[in-house]
DNA sequence: CGGGGTGTTGAGCGTGCTCAACGATCGTGG
DNA sequence: CCACGATCGTTGAGCACGCTCAACACCCCG
């Protein structure tokens, strides 16, 4: 699904009032700074589904994340997907080496971020140590979860996965939003199986499973933790 | 296995006949900024097997790798390993957020590094931009071959991995030492195992597989390619 | 020559996949 | 407002890929 209009606002918002501000990348930019930051990026929408950027798209722009949730995936040749994350607000996307982007990103329901067009933002970084480090600090994290992820792909048992993603997920918006038990899922079964390297029948049957040992609730767009001590158990560290 | 004697030479090296300087981080820096830079970093050694550091160590050194293969690897708490790369010469060891390693490194073989201290390494990029762009372009690479690897682990059957393996190996190679068909392989079939979320039974076998069907030769400590083309084909992109 | 580590091969099993049907949910238009 | 179709999620039956368990071959080193 491409984006057929994609909404663009003539700069009506200040990144003082932004939601992400302080835990994002121009978290490390000071006032003054931040003044000049404001005006090289435009707010801009996308629909639910819309992608974002695609694989082998040669990059042009970076995004800040500031609403909503994204997939970030690849595809192998005969449509095989794996799902290398999901975005929230606050993520920094774009960042490459080879001047394309590496994976492709849609939106799961609508998504606002900050859009920076990618010659001006390399110019503005250059005598901006601070905001180097800042992206370098990000970078780093990604690299460290990305690692994680890997344990969960090559040596976690189903049950293990679907554990460790629904902890895990938990986490990000607890940060996010504060704590709850009420976890709300935003993207679909096969989202979750191509993360986790199963079949969507796989983690169907999962959660099912799940339910039955009164470890969570299958609820409508998410689910809540009955038994989290049960699902930590489950998950295995 | 723990390190009994860690070799370390008073600093008895200098940076402009060293083998990797062009490609590691140390490529960024000018012949005035290499002479500062060479007091901040002593060569060590490591002998097969050793452990240079652990997964939940507080991190006090980091480590530029001369010679010699590492691999790199993460434990779930019932000794389930799953390696999340190998290092080779050129690569950059020990950046992390946390203030901890968030995974182990061990010598396959003999290792030489060279090691800096966190503390003066720290205070040294802060004044060097370019340093810092350097060290967030390897971060960012190797952001790039996670992604990848994640696809391997999650979506790719065993045939696949192992040859997406053994050209991805051979391809880093060629990148240090120049084309060749044979492809030497330090690790061990668990190693690799470990490497590709797979037994070492299921490596063995389909190394044997590989071999039967003419696409390799399996020699002492390595491989042979036979058929590029076929092993390519495996692969699937 | 013996012993331990490493790699190979075989037989059988089980987890997670495939294929298929059914059920729930939601947006759309009559 | 409800019928309709499409999409998404659930459940079942059977199968296959890769794992487990076990035995054996090989090789370096003592």
């Amino acid at each position: 699904m491409r984006a057929s209009v994609t909404m663009i606002e003539p700069n009506g918002h200040s990144c003082s009032d932004c939601a992400v501000r302080g835990f994002a990348v121009c978290a490390s930019l000071d006032p003054a700074e931040l003044g000049e930051f404001e005006h090289l990026g435009r707010r801009v929408h996308f629909a639910t589904g819309e992608t974002v950027f695609s694989e082998e798209d040669i990059t042009t722009s970076f995004f800040n994340l500031l609403e909503g949730v994204m997939r970030l995936y690849k595809l192998l040749p005969d449509g095989r997907r794996q799902i290398v994350g999901f975005a929230l607000p606050g993520d920094f996307l774009g960042m490459n080496m080879s001047g394309r982007h590496n994976f492709s990103a849609d939106a799961i329901g609508a998504v606002t971020a900050c859009q920076f067009a990618k010659v001006p933002f390399s110019r503005f970084i250059e005598d901006r140590p601070h905001l180097l480090q800042r992206i370098n600090e990000l970078a780093i994290r990604e690299l460290s979860q990305a690692r994680d992820h890997m344990v969960l792909l090559g040596r976690r048992s189903a049950d293990e996965k679907v554990a460790t993603f629904l902890l895990g997920w938990r986490e990000r918006l607890i940060a996010l939003k504060g704590s709850s038990n009420t976890v709300p899922l935003p993207m679909s079964r096969q989202d979750i199986a191509d993360y986790l390297g199963l079949t969507i029948e796989t983690v169907s049957r999962t959660f099912t499973k799940l339910e039955r040992h009164g470890a969570i609730e299958i609820i409508h767009g998410g689910i809540c933790l009955r038994d989290p001590a049960r699902v930590e158990a489950l998950a295995a560290a």
